[in-house]
DNA sequence: CGCATCATTGATTTGGCTCAAATACCGTGG
DNA sequence: CCACGGTATTTGAGCCAAATCAATGATGCG
């Protein structure tokens, strides 16, 4: 291998950390490192962790659970949502690759919400104590955590704009167009989506029913707007997906 | 004056600065600088500015204005809300004294929302570089601005949780319940609610119509829950109020 | 005092929910 | 490989909570 030829010794172990390393994950400038150089982001890498997958149903902490760590999705996708007493259940956020979880446990010592694998996950574990120890002599890690933070804040607005007074339709819409632009930004094919959740999930994030969201679907592929089959939706008309979002911005 | 005796000379200009202290505000311990001892609260107050009084429907900032400071509520609320491109807008909450403005603008260098007063309202302004300085090197503030930004985040998801599938009753008690708690941590009268917002306005942030939150402020008065008098709602029934509200956490 | 805005109340409509059933899919074990 | 049971999804029919439409009443301001 070539990396051998500038990392030589100490084959298998150090090999697999690079491999695992921020400089070298394929998420680097879409996650928390994003703008850090090279001290920067090895200190960083020093101060990650490496979970070991989730399966999907898995939980990757329960709301309730003591503050411990951020985390952020490396391959797969999760969902978070809070239980009421009652049992019912609301879903606040999917989780792609690059995207970090566990951001409410700030404010308190323990997680407000719970996070679960979609389906088998590599999630990386950035234990808080470390991570405010190494930042706290790196400005610029600092500053991109507040900036991440803050990005979930005004994601969550514009889902708020969503739930406020949209449509069916244009939830579902406007739904598909974010995934499809988080799955750009991954540098997956954004017209070839696979849902990873279930419709009844789907649903209950935009603050439907599940068979209004089937009728949607539904439509929208008799439309001609989506080729639905199961967890796999391709989207055809993205103009039309985007006249149906209306004049809202997106996350 | 009493004060003169530790903080003798110059009269009327330090008097009056120190009134405008953080350590002297009313909202101390409900703000930013809850925490923060002497030292560090002095070194804070130097990067506080005061700016003069918003009147009524004025704005503190505007969606897409450049980012650079980030606002707390000292006296009066506000609002905040988004436009969409089609002239509708949402709103994402109110803001009480003590409470902090602008923090979706740390992400990218605009704000995404806009601010308005409710009311004749003073705010704190807090430049942003100036804080990133301070906070640097004063890990105790650093935390603490990332717990406040935290906050809003939790309290983002528990009003998604409210616009998820609450009924539009609930929404409301909801609703009262927590401005009344908000108020009680101002050491207000958490019974005697002052409305600064229009009917308009909590119906918008609620995602029902004017009319809805007019019949159900009607209901819950005839349920003998509340006696609503224009802006003023007295609430004479918390323990109906709060069963109205289900096994829902409040923020 | 008169105008304009805000709030309340009533009548009617409707988008999305509920209830109900059929269909498709998946993993398992024979 | 195929049959089977359970689950997820789709589709249909009717209903209901809240929206819309329509006045009327109250408040505050110039």
């Amino acid at each position: 291998m070539t990396i051998d030829t500038f990392k030589g010794t100490a084959a298998s172990l150090s090999l697999d950390k690079l491999r695992r390393s921020c400089g070298y994950c394929a998420m680097h400038d879409v996650c928390l490192p994003a703008g850090l150089d090279g001290g920067d982001l090895e200190r960083l890498d020093s101060t990650v962790r490496e979970r070991r997958p989730l399966d999907r149903g898995s939980a990757l902490f329960h709301q309730g659970d003591s503050f411990t760590a951020l985390y952020v999705v490396r391959s797969g996708s999760l969902k978070s949502y809070v239980e009421g007493s009652d049992g019912d259940m609301q879903i606040l956020g999917f989780h792609l690759p690059g995207e970090i979880m566990g951001v409410g446990g700030l404010t308190n010592d323990h997680y407000p919400s719970s996070v679960e694998a979609l389906e088998r996950s590599s999630i990386c574990e950035l234990p808080y104590p470390q991570l405010q120890a190494v930042s706290a002599s790196m400005p610029a890690l600092h500053h991109q955590l507040i900036r991440v933070i803050s990005h979930e804040i005004v994601s969550e607005q514009a889902h708020m704009v969503m739930m406020g007074k949209q449509q069916a339709q244009r939830r579902v819409a406007i739904f598909l167009r974010s995934l499809a632009d988080r799955y750009g930004r991954l540098s997956r094919d954004p017209t070839a989506l696979t849902l990873p959740m279930s419709r009844g999930d789907i649903a209950n994030y935009l603050g439907l029913v599940i068979e209004t969201v089937s009728r949607l679907f539904s439509r929208m592929e008799a439309d001609g707007i989506l080729a639905v089959n199961r967890k796999s939706v391709r989207i055809l008309r993205r103009d039309l997906l985007d006249a149906l979002c209306g004049g809202e911005t997106e996350s």
